[in-house]
DNA sequence: GATTTTAGTTGCGAATCGCTACCTATAATG
DNA sequence: CATTATAGGTAGCGATTCGCAACTAAAATC
């Protein structure tokens, strides 16, 4: 597919290695749909809005790179089932927090339908970052590290928003 | 710019909104490149590798949507710095998230630099769900609701006043 | 004044997207 | 058994976007 467009370095972030499948349009929408349960061709079809053939494509490549997995059904050998996989599964985060960012800053109001707790009913909390203790934290009180320097304590690095020249990659 | 393209279908759902911005190839990677202390139009350019022409056309789209804030600076009149706003910020969880999966699925060791505590310098935890309560929660758990049936069902097993409070998403 | 740095713009070929029509295999129907 | 409907794709083609390279403009530096 992509043979002249150069690859995104993925030496050293796991970002590029995502961007890889899931930066594609419509990645993210057929992922939707499946965590909203459509399993079928034709169901992603008008679900989204996506043309066929980019659809057959999306679906191809979000398969072999083990996101969904496509398996043929034996009571009706015409219908293929597109199903997450625990890989894809693990993708539901990166989603939620896309879609929470669309719904407070693009549409003010919350999405539909809701993803709530099966205990309560009640609706998940926002997505946000922890400290490895489990207590919320937030952007002012993160750091960048280089990864050998990560425990050491009075290692001298950047505070978010101000960073020496260095290495982004 | 997208006149023949449908826009995506933004009724229902924060997802194609914020996809509308981040959906685009290479704005993840010069969000990641701003969360790391980049403001320079060459800086970006050489720290992701991204062709001059489009790189302008995704800073100036990411300014435009309110990611970025454009200034010139005085000190240098032919600088112009891009710096991150509160938006932008509110990014970050989403970043990370597909940055924690691509590391775990496609790169299989943690991505440098690593962003720490700044207490304690470690790295953050693993970013998840969490239900209202702020309890761990996994997808297994979750349940798809439609918006107007949201705590009817299970509402007697929490105080009043919880569900407003909550319900962010 | 000449050169360099910074932030772009322009032009062009290649790749991708979106639309519509078509195709193949299976299943349901008369 | 012949016909029709359904499911999941391909193929072709124009429109759009991407990537590369060259060029521009303004400000700073020598």
């Amino acid at each position: 597919m992509g043979k002249v467009r150069e690859r995104l370095d993925k030496e050293d972030c796991g970002l590029p290695v995502a961007l890889e499948v899931m930066g594609e349009r419509w990645s993210f929408m057929i992922l939707r749909a499946a965590f909203n349960g459509l399993r079928h061709f034709e169901d992603f079809l008008s679900a989204t809005g996506i043309a066929r053939n980019i659809l057959a494509n999306r679906l191809a490549k979000l398969t072999a790179h083990g996101i969904l997995e496509r398996a043929q059904m034996q009571d009706d050998r015409r219908k293929v089932e597109y199903v997450l996989t625990a890989k894809g599964i693990d993708l539901l985060p990166a989603m939620l927090c896309l879609r929470q960012w669309g719904e407070r800053y693009g549409l003010g109001v919350p999405s539909n339908p809701v993803l709530v707790d099966n205990r309560d009913y009640l609706p998940i909390a926002p997505i946000g970052i922890h400290a490895a203790d489990g207590r919320p934290i937030v952007y002012a009180e993160l750091l960048w590290l280089d990864q050998n320097e990560v425990g050491k304590v009075g290692a001298e690095c950047c505070g978010p928003g101000d960073l020496s020249a260095a290495s982004v990659r």
